[in-house]
DNA sequence: GTTACATATTTGCCTTGACAAATATAATCC
DNA sequence: GGATTATATTTGTCAAGGCAAATATGTAAC
């Protein structure tokens, strides 16, 4: 009777079409590729959580690792294997806090900060500026404020 | 000269505020975190991975192992492995492409589809519904088309 | 002050996923 | 047809992260 195709399916088909989970999903997982990509071809051997910590112990100043691993969503141990590694790369120091012995006082050393300020956020600049440079200002600030309010939402379920 | 607190300071303190890149990490966690809540609260045994292989079993029909791999962004190798897993829970079953004897026919089985349609669909709906509820349709669609476009940007840095 | 409890870090164990090598089968070139 | 190349799956190896136990230190109750 219609010799066009298919036509009475609805114009999207569920099975190429990601929903929104996969589609956060695909957009964190070509941001981590691409910031990790960025500071390869910059020299640096960095994985994405290497970089998170990085910037969020220059953001934080001096931090407990607990403090840390709340701050880029780690697990304790798994921050401690990841200090390890930063520290023999020379980017961070670990002391014990200076009234809390459980505590530790990790800061990053002057080649830490160097790398972060040098090289390793303008990698992230770059990445997240060609993420969003088919958005104008608007539409980012939209994005970002509907994102947050999705994590409320999920965060507090009531 | 000024007694107002940090009145130099621009009224967003990076330290505190999340980038782009965290929110999207947060929320994605939350959704994979509230997905296996769900999952497990209606005596499902499913990882979130394990959910979403029977979501595209389920939409794709009978597909091969790399089919399924591509569908849901995982690597082949570990793709081996959940099947074997899913296959031992007896929601899908193996067999070889009649016509291609490489590759495999992987469809779901009666208790897959099953499982899919009376209850794991329902709890994925649960959660982004939540996820999405103080959003209004145009919202929704927004976000989804903000994402989409940024994707876009990420693979074609051109 | 001692006991009980809470917190910070480290370590061990386990699962997962990426990557590469191995194997089996197809497709192409000559 | 035989050699070469490409593709599908499986398996081995490794690094990463979650969780729980161990350890050290702080805090509160009594």
């Amino acid at each position: 009777m219609n010799p066009l195709p298919t036509p009475d399916q609805p114009p999207t088909d569920p099975s190429h079409v990601p929903s929104l989970g996969m589609l956060i999903t695909m957009v964190r997982s070509e941001i981590v590729r691409a910031i990790e990509a960025e500071l390869a071809s910059q020299g640096l051997d960095l994985s994405f959580t290497q970089y998170l910590i990085v910037k969020k112990a220059h953001l934080l100043g001096p931090a407990s690792a607990t403090e840390l691993a709340r701050a880029v969503e780690l697990d304790g141990g798994a921050m401690t294997r990841q200090l390890d590694q930063l520290e023999r790369k020379g980017l961070l120091r670990r002391t014990r806090h200076e009234h809390d012995r459980r505590a530790l006082r990790i800061e990053l050393t002057e080649a830490g900060h160097a790398l972060w300020q040098n090289t390793a956020s303008v990698c992230s600049q770059r990445v997240m500026d060609a993420a969003q440079r088919s958005l104008d200002k608007t539409e980012q600030a939209q994005l970002y404020h509907h994102l947050e309010r999705v994590l409320h939402a999920l965060r507090h379920k009531s």
